[in-house]
DNA sequence: GTGAAAGCGCTAACAG
DNA sequence: CTGTTAGCGCTTTCAC
């Protein structure tokens, strides 16, 4: 584990020039950089990212906050954010925040405060004014994903718009009885998105002069078996049983179409199903859905970190960008018969 | 962001009385202990780990290098390491080795030797020797998870072992057609496990005076849908249909669960299932299964490093470690009828 | 274009 | 038990 001087030497120039012809900063002739790129090489030399750090007080490493680890939506946002981090050369330091509230504590506190990082990104979190201010004070950027925060920019998507979207399909196949699938109070996240995407999914149905029905709406937990047993109850229903449903999550429209086979229903035949998200077994199980794509939320998200970091030609206005999502019609759904 | 020196100013000490306070190492009188941490209180103050690494030589971080981030397992065993890790003090650099060869040279080139990194925990990866020696000659200790590794602590499942319990569980029901759904060449992952798994299973066939029928195996990639397609061609055989299937993955399990259904076939009736994992939706589908614990051992491969990291009272003397694995009757296996 | 030298903020001998 | 004093390995003015 060689070190710049060694390099130096062998290069037969100052530890100056080697930094500057490594790293590009400050001017080095052709023929000098060439030498010394052939010793770094040689020696197989590689910075010390903690002098480098402590000198100039930029990191190159990223800490990412995100609520779970175990479901396909965060690990997907995980991944893009992961590989587009080290495109740019920037490391990723983890944390997991799904423990509650003592470990969130320490996290913002004292892990993200150590100079270890040179911003942060936190996904489907909704940060305190407390927490973003200790961060900016520290001239750390943020980007959140997910929903708005005052005064962080942020990656979200338009859950109302959403659940408009994915309601507007079933209406626009004829469907007047469509049940709603949401959120519980426990799955009820940072950015409220059961409660968002449950006005979306009302906002249509009155604008189509369908009064929405409280019986027709059931809360579930955003799994498969929440969505299962929620399904049940609104499928079971001998006087009012929909011909749609709108579940919030892929996971619970999985689970609503398994509950309907149980129930010896057929989808679409028997009710039309539509989930959120384009979870990977979707495809698989023929369900329309509104896509949203994961991978690329993180990937946007390092893309305008990126842009605050290195403060380069365009300056992104908006403080919120929002991000995409499309309605893809697979065979889950159809007109009621 | 005060420096040591505000802290041994208000303090009314010397930053090396800091140090020792804040950190615990070298003695500090009680009152002078308290008056330090006080201090270090008011003024917010926490240490800058770029300085104090390159002053110790040490970083209280943590990189892990693993191949996916989007799947049950690998993200339930990094959920398992974090919060091990975070409760150990220390952080968490992810590296996601899913793109493949430049980017794993990169990672191991590169990354791993900034000397940001205390140690590493490998996950499903079979580290090559030159990755081993690398960071071997850096002093940074390694732990595998997943299989064995020249030279490097490793904790893993014993597969044929895992397999037999599955195969024989199956057996000792009365079956005797047993059909196996094991990995093909894309999921012949870094330690072979679906070779591995798929010898246990014949092992046992063996043991119990059966030949392994080569028309009762498909090879599938360890997902739902794979399982889906493997379990199709096996239980739609009119001349040879087997009464029991082991997976070798519980998403490939419940995948046979699922196209058995849609043969109309019953399960445990027609059919038994049994898998591996004990996945997140195995209980939901009854499925009997071998369960592996995946973020136990993601805890379990921190506990080890820490005990490589702190050399302590009992140097944990085998090189491998076995994970634990046990196996879950529900309902998806029954006697042939 | 390149070198000398002063730090970045903390820790670890070494004295006392 | 506590203070003094060198560095840890790099970057970056400031001269030349």
């Amino acid at each position: 584990m060689p070190g710049i001087n060694e390099v130096a030497q062998l290069a037969g120039v100052s530890t100056a020039t080697v930094s500057r012809a490594l790293s590009g900063n400050g001017h080095v002739s052709e023929s000098t950089r060439q030498r010394v790129h052939a010793a770094a090489l040689e020696l197989e030399y590689v910075v010390s990212s903690n002098a480098s750090s402590l000198a100039t007080g930029r990191t190159k490493n990223v800490g990412v906050v995100i609520p779970f680890l175990n479901r396909w939506f965060y690990g997907a946002v995980l991944e893009g954010a992961e590989s587009a981090l080290l495109g740019h050369g920037y490391d990723l330091t983890l944390y997991n925040l799904g423990g509650g509230g003592e470990e969130r504590r320490l996290v913002f506190e004292h892990f993200l405060l150590r100079k270890r990082v040179d911003a942060v990104i936190a996904i489907a979190l909704e940060l305190t004014e407390s927490e973003v201010g200790r961060l900016h004070d520290m001239g750390k950027p943020i980007v959140g994903v997910g929903g708005t925060i005052q005064g962080v920019r942020t990656l979200s998507i338009d859950d109302p718009g959403v659940a408009r979207l994915a309601t507007e399909h079933l209406l626009s196949l004829g469907h007047t009885m469509i049940a709603h699938i949401g959120g519980n109070s426990d799955s009820e996240m940072d950015f409220h998105v059961p409660t968002r995407r449950r006005g979306g999914y009302e906002a249509a149905l009155v604008e189509a002069g369908i009064t929405p029905d409280p019986e027709l709406f059931q809360a579930a937990d955003f799994t498969l078996q929440g969505g299962y047993a929620a399904a049940k109850q609104l499928l079971g229903n001998p006087r009012k049983r929909p011909t749609a449903v709108f579940a919030a999550s892929d996971e619970m429209a999985i689970g609503t179409i398994l509950a309907a086979r149980d129930l010896g229903l057929t989808v679409p035949g028997d009710v039309s199903v539509v989930g959120v998200d384009d979870h990977e077994l979707s495809e698989f199980f023929g369900l329309s859905t509104i896509a949203q794509f994961p991978a690329l939320q993180g990937r946007m998200a390092v893309d305008i970190l990126m842009d605050q970091l290195h403060p380069g030609h365009r300056e992104l206005a908006s403080v919120n960008t929002p991000l995409p999502f499309e309605l893809i019609v697979r065979s889950s759904t159809s007109r009621p018969s």
